[in-house]
DNA sequence: AATCTATTTAGAAAATTTTCTAAATAGATT
DNA sequence: AATCTATTTAGAAAATTTTCTAAATAGATT
């Protein structure tokens, strides 16, 4: 689903988009929930999650009238596996 | 000398940069080496190589009349403290 | 079926970022 | 001292991102 990290590094760019993957951490919330903690409107925060969704750093999940993300950790992985290019990088180039 | 994550992670976002960063793992480079594996303009090269100083993840080295940068290995580890915040979080939270 | 609740989408304005051209700086060479 | 070489800075234009208001969607309740 990512295109890429160009995409997923744009998503992390953002000090508020950050701030929603922290507060995911221990497990998922509503839009509304997630909204509420910021002082925008809810219709800006709704733009900043379709950002991390499309970026592959949360999933969605629709519950009645709600809809819950939580974190998809396999995405980090990715990220973290782009950074350890950088440790003792020497040796395999 | 950085100002926080906010920048880091701005400076991380742009795939010219992500590009310089790489270029960087098996030693210094000058400004103008850098610059000619990319087409755009040295000045606009410039502007990029400022963006990761300031960010912290690189520092320059001036010699006759050249300017050098190298990475600056210890806000890697930084920005991958963050990311260890992910990992396995739900215990200490 | 009408209404309510939670959320997103569309479109526009404001803010920020990226790029360029032209000029400036500063050390090295003639 | 004049000039050359490598690089940056200034300022403007173009592109992208962030935010808002207003309207749309869609499931739940009355």
């Amino acid at each position: 689903m990512p295109m890429g990290f160009q995409e997923t590094f744009k998503a992390l760019s953002d000090d508020v988009r950050r701030e929603i993957l922290l507060m995911l951490r221990n497990g998922k919330k509503s839009a509304g929930e997630i909204a509420s903690c910021f002082d925008m409107t809810n219709a800006t925060v709704s733009y900043h999650l379709s950002i991390l969704k499309k970026a592959g750093l949360i999933t969605e999940e629709k519950e009645k009238n709600y809809i819950f993300y939580k974190l998809n950790t396999s995405v980090f992985e990715d990220v973290m596996m782009w950074f350890a290019q950088f440790k003792d990088g020497k040796k395999s180039e």
